[in-house]
This record gives C-alpha cells, sequence and structure tokens, in this order.
DNA sequence: CTTAGGATCGCCT
DNA sequence: GGCGATCCTAAGC
C-alpha cells in the first residue's frame, strides 16, 4: 500500500519523507513556499512524542498518513508535522522552516516582520507564518486549505542531528536544503 | 558573537 | 512540580 501525495510515498520510513520533502513546496489557503528544512521522528525514538504510545495530544500521530499533527510548544508557539507510514504506527516529520515564496505580505504582516529570512526559519515561526493552529491538526494533507506541490529539479540535501532535544541526540535524522538562507541554524559540514 | 530569562500548555512522575 | 521537537529580547564579552 501507499499513500502518494506531491510524489512522496507517505508509507515510507519517517526519514526517508524527511529527506524527500526537502524542495517541496508547501502551502496552506494559498500562502507559504518551498520546504527547506526537516525532521524526522519515529515511534521507536525516544525523542519522539509518539514514544511513550497514544495521549490526547499525539492522537494524529497515530492516524493516517498525509495528514497534519499539530502541537503547541512550551505552550506558547505551534508547530507542524506530517503524518508518515501506515496508520496506527505514530511516526512524523516536523516542518522546521521553508523558503517563503507566496503570500510574503501577509506573511510579514502576520510575524510582524520585515526580513524575509526570519519570517519561516524555525518550526514555530512557519506556523505564524502560515496560520496553522490547532484547527489544522488532522486534517489530511491532500485537501484544502493544504496543498503539497512536488519539487521541480534536483535538490542537494544535508543531513546532520536534530535541533533542541535531548534525547537520541547522534540520530542525524534533521535534513536541509545544502546552503539555504532560510534554514533555522546552518548545518556544519 | 554567546548566554540568560520569561512566556505558559499538556503530559509526565 | 518539572520539563519540553520554541522564540524573543536584553545583556555580556
Amino acid at each position: 500500500m501507499s499513500t502518494l501525495l506531491a510524489g512522496i510515498d507517505f508509507d515510507a520510513p519517517s526519514e526517508e519523507v524527511a529527506r524527500l520533502l526537502i524542495g517541496v513546496t508547501l502551502l496552506v489557503d494559498g500562502i507559504g513556499g518551498r520546504i527547506v528544512e526537516t525532521e524526522a521522528y519515529d515511534r521507536e525514538d525516544p525523542a519522539s512524542h509518539a514514544f511513550s504510545g497514544p495521549t490526547a495530544r499525539n492522537a494524529s500521530m497515530f492516524g493516517p498518513a498525509a495528514h497534519a499533527y499539530v502541537y503547541r510548544s512550551y505552550g506558547i508557539h505551534w508547530c507542524l508535522n506530517f503524518v508518515c507510514r501506515e496508520a496506527g504506527h505514530g511516526a512524523g516529520v516536523l516542518i522546521r522552516a521553508i523558503e517563503p515564496v507566496q503570500g510574503l505580505d501577509a506573511m510579514r504582516a502576520r510575524r510582524g516582520l520585515m526580513d524575509a529570512r526570519l519570517l519561516c526559519s524555525g518550526p514555530g515561526r512557519v506556523c505564524q507564518a502560515l496560520a496553522v493552529t490547532r484547527e489544522h491538526n488532522g486534517l489530511s494533507l491532500a485537501a484544502p486549505p493544504f496543498e503539497l506541490l512536488p519539487r521541480a529539479g534536483d535538490v542537494d540535501v544535508v543531513a546532520g542531528p536534530r535541533i533542541g532535544i535531548s534525547k537520541a541526540m547522534d540520530v542525524p535524522w534533521r535534513f536541509g536544503l545544502r546552503g539555504s538562507p532560510h534554514l533555522s541554524k546552518p548545518f556544519r559540514t
């Protein structure tokens, strides 16, 4: 079985989906841009919300693939994930940064900021710029307000350790577009 | 340039 | 009560 969207099989392992998502365009209500940074999380992963099994918060992570898992971070920010694998597995990809392309003015207004480099360079910033909230949790990525467009050409993907976690620090499941100025942090290479 | 603190929700022990 | 898959601002070197 496979859940195809934007040329990606979302039933694949999250580290594979995370790598393939680099260069894909993400729009929410027509506003967004190119994904330049992702992180993979899996059920067998001490750093993952899914590690300790389903809860009210992470329920959509155990739902069908190619759906959104949105959670509140530090009680303040929203963070957007794409669910992977078959329903019930509990895997996902955190969208950490995008290169703003569509709706720059709307994003600037929502973020209260002019600098394009800082508009979407972090998981909380992405959700603020694209106006993603709890209301998007559990929604399919194959239908409005979401839109995923396949990447145009080849991309140069870098991998490294994930950010902001205290477990499984050695797992290189952070992926990025090499040299992009829109990353939340540069990769050391 | 690096570090420190505050904001404040949901789940954990 | 503690601790995050964070971000912003301010202060220090």
